[in-house]
DNA sequence: TGTTTACTACGAATTATTTCGTAGTTCAAT
DNA sequence: ATTGAACTACGAAATAATTCGTAGTAAACA
């Protein structure tokens, strides 16, 4: 359930360009840093075992398709991050990365707004 | 550099409870999980042999102090998060764990005041 | 049809992490 | 001085993750 960074980088292409033959995945991981074809295509094959892929078999080749959603996947790291890093303390997770990452204006205005519609549920809570 | 879970968790006693023997931090960790204690020893040796460890040779027992901050420790973990899990998109991050935990009124506005100075600061982004 | 090409399957080496048993040391109390 | 208690040191097993080589298979093609 929980993937490893090899797999995630393998979900990060499925997820951005969709249903992908281990070629197409392994083309891409290959730009951003050294890979073997066969390591590509291990990790999917035993990705597809866990349930994390399912695969088409096609003619010559598989196409492989994430059965994992891009936000369960990170809901559920995020989970575990602020446990094992944080000690469970989300807002400290939040401060640390406000104070520490440039974000766009428009995306902290998105949090602006987010985080006005949260405030107004929270009158019951200290 | 990068602490693996176990090596946090000792981290994390040594953070909250200063500089402590073995005994001391093994006695902590057994309060949430099953561990020997030659196992927590072992794992102190090795992040003293890492630099991670302050080590000073009392009488008995050793007693060791954490060498990195919990601040320092934190954002490293965190820029390596946002990288892995996504993508490198910090404010991406920071609405799904705002979306996801609850934080208490008073934590909410603590972040409210954080993101009004970063905003401040941001009129020459987009 | 025989050869090349593009794949998959699979075993196994490598590396990292966690775990603990055993042996040895020191100190204190008998 | 002996024994026992509380330690440390160290080797090595167990587990997990990553990596890739080699062999096999099927389609394409000359």
């Amino acid at each position: 359930m929980k993937p490893t960074d090899a797999e995630l980088e393998i979900l990060h292409v499925l997820w951005a360009n969709g249903p992908s033959t281990v070629r197409q995945v392994h083309e891409k991981l290959s730009q951003s840093r050294d890979i073997g074809y066969t390591t590509a295509l291990k990790l999917m094959q035993i990705m597809h075992e866990k349930g994390l892929l399912s695969r088409e078999e096609d003619a010559r080749s598989h196409t492989y398709t994430a059965l994992v959603s891009e936000e369960d996947t990170q809901r559920n790291l995020v989970d575990r991050f602020v446990e094992t890093a944080f000690r469970g303390s989300a807002s400290k997770l939040v401060m640390q990365v406000l104070g520490q990452h440039k974000a766009s204006r428009k995306e902290l205005d998105e949090i602006k707004a987010l985080l006005n519609n949260l405030n107004r549920d929270a009158n019951n809570q200290d």
